[in-house]
DNA sequence: GCCGTTTTCGGCCCGACTGTTTTCAGTCG
């Protein structure tokens, strides 16, 4: 069984603990084990090969048991018993806003409901009203988080989380209490989904109500789900909800630091200022009985007294980033004046929206020096998958306009198609002609797991592939990464020094930064490639440079830093070190 | 269920908000 499946059953087994009344703090120990194990960097099966499972902070005796029967046969009697004692609509029912595990036990052992559907009817014939602990108000509340839920169950994919944050900040900007604005959160930490925003305002207290008051009325608000003094709750028209917290500007940035999380994170820093007999909250950094917060001007002060390096909030995942920053060995991490090109462009020459030269135009206003246009191959017949005969045409052209828009250059690439068994689209004097070749799975996703890792390493092993394209195929909020094992695939990757490709389209962001991050640390190169289809598709990189800098990317590791010249020498470099 | 240069027992991160209460429990982030 994978790391995935047990970090859920974990969960599931503390919030099955809670729901049955069981002690809160021993449901929190599965829940840490779960944390832990997500995060782990090594691999867990040889963990607990060597028994080492203990060394796991928040892993025991029975804990450490548990999880090795789980990895050895795939199966937990203990899970299973549980599971098997409580009905598994009372799962569903903790997603709804205002149950928690202390309600859903009372109305299913009050009223012997068991899913969310009969929790619904109860609503409807007042029957929660009268419960202990439950009212009228609270009745409604829940009903109202049912409907919701039917309404709103996803997450949103970046770009659209990006722009209604970018609309509500200017929004709440233009009000003239607001001292300072930041949006804080998973998107600050730039996810590769969004569930809602965080807005964090500071403002003179006697303002507060006021910007409560804008914050609700704000015109593209569908609901509100929460109002008090300092914080507020709203659904957007288009379902992303947004807190906003108010906070005074003294406080501004332990606020800023405390919301922008992760959660994980933030245990572990405020853990290591208990060590340091300080307390950290959203309001301050108290020494041991004291009133007053140690004065911070900015995070990195924040970070500072805590005896850490300012870390950037994309590493803000309890990946290892906090004794990196102890140690002073957090990356340089990549930036956009890095960038120096774009590599996997495609144009009419294919399924893309515009022609070579304006896809190259529009690089140059970017500011960059090169683009890699990189077509389909022939295999890919929805997509105008190229015959040979048109890439002699696509060559020639592009020569043309390399003459004409010197010294930008055109790099000649194409996306060729791993085929079922691993082998390449096109014949090897064919693919000799590109300057650089990325190699993509574009069909048969449902190989068995062994068999697509095999297909992928083979197309990897090929000296004539430069990249490797979107590594899993997934389709964020859309479509699951097929079955591949990337530890395998990485491991070759690092063997063979291929780059992977971070596919930069806010649909796929694949490589996953989770991934990302070990690759990096096998000193594994990457490319942020826009994939674009269209003049406006070039713009995101954005997104795939954020993911590169979220998996703990130097400039040096990421292709699109390197000048034309070194980029020709590397990709000859690779084909002949095969 | 985990953990310990205060502890092998008694703690476990912290605070706002809501609704149900009449001082607080439950939920949420």
């Amino acid at each position: 069984m994978d790391k995935k499946e047990i970090v859920k059953i974990l969960e599931e087994i503390g919030r099955l603990l809670e729901i049955k009344g069981e002690n809160p703090f021993k449901a929190r120990a599965y829940y840490n084990a779960a944390r832990r194990i997500e995060v782990l960097q090594e691999d867990l099966t040889r963990l607990v090969e060597e028994g080492r499972l203990k060394e796991l902070k928040g892993v025991g005796d029975a804990l450490a048991q548990k999880i090795e029967t789980l990895v050895k046969t795939g199966r937990l009697p203990y899970y299973e018993e549980l599971k098997a004692s409580v009905p598994q609509g009372l799962l569903e029912m903790l997603k709804i806003p205002g149950m928690g595990p202390k309600k859903v036990k009372t109305v299913y052992e009050k009223l012997e409901i068991t899913t969310i559907g009969e929790l619904e009817y109860a609503c409807h014939e007042n029957r929660l009203r009268d419960l202990p602990g439950f009212g009228l108000k609270t009745q409604q509340k829940i009903l109202k988080g049912i409907e919701l839920r039917k309404k709103y169950t996803e997450r949103f994919h970046l770009p659209v989380a990006l722009e209604e944050a970018a609309k509500i900040k200017r929004y709440m900007e233009a009000h003239p209490a607001a001292q300072k604005i930041e949006i804080a959160g998973s998107l600050r930490r730039r996810k590769e989904t969004i569930k809602d925003i965080d807005l964090l305002i500071a403002c003179r207290q006697q303002d507060r109500e006021a910007l409560v008051k804008h914050f609700v009325s704000y015109s593209e608000v569908d609901a509100i789900t929460n109002q008090g003094h300092t914080k507020a709750s709203v659904v957007l028209k288009s379902g992303l909800a947004c807190d906003l917290r108010l906070v005074e500007e003294g406080q501004f940035p332990f606020a800023l630091q405390y919301f922008t999380g992760s959660a994980a994170h933030n245990t572990a820093l405020r853990h290591r200022a208990r060590v340091q007999k300080l307390t950290l909250n959203e309001y301050g950094l108290f020494p041991e009985n004291a009133e007053q917060s140690i004065p911070c001007a900015s995070e990195s002060d924040v970070y500072r007294h805590l005896g850490l390096a300012f870390i950037p909030p994309e590493l803000r995942e309890d990946f290892g980033e906090i004794e990196a920053a102890e140690k002073g060995a957090l990356p340089q991490l990549i930036e956009k004046k890095d960038l120096k090109g774009l590599f996997h462009v495609h144009t009419t020459y294919s399924d893309g929206a515009s022609s070579i030269e304006e896809m190259a135009r529009r690089a140059m206003e970017l500011g960059f020096d090169y683009i890699g246009i990189c077509d389909h191959s022939k295999a890919a017949y929805y997509a105008n998958g190229l015959s040979e005969e048109r890439i002699k045409m696509q060559h020639q052209e592009i020569e043309r306009l390399n003459e004409m828009l010197d010294p930008f250059v055109i790099l000649k690439g194409i996306e060729v198609d791993i085929l079922p068994d691993g082998t390449l689209d096109y014949s090897d004097d064919v693919l000799e002609t590109f300057d650089f070749v990325i190699a993509s799975v574009h069909s048969s996703f449902n190989l068995e797991e062994e068999a697509m890792t095999e297909r992928i390493c083979r197309a990897l092993r090929h000296p004539l592939v430069n990249m490797l394209g979107h590594p899993t195929g997934r389709l964020l909020l859309g479509r699951e990464p097929y079955a591949v094992n990337m530890d395998k695939v990485l491991e070759v990757a690092a063997r063979f020094n291929k780059v992977i490709e971070i596919n930069a389209n806010p649909y796929r962001l694949d490589l996953d930064w989770r991934q990302g991050i070990k690759a990096a640390k096998m000193g594994i190169k990457v490319a942020v490639n826009p994939d674009a289809h269209s003049l406006d598709g070039l713009n995101d990189f954005e997104y795939g440079l954020a993911i590169a800098r979220k998996s703990w990317f130097t400039a040096s590791e990421v292709l699109n830093s390197y000048s034309v010249e070194k980029l020709k020498s590397f990709f000859k470099a690779q084909q002949n070190a095969m």
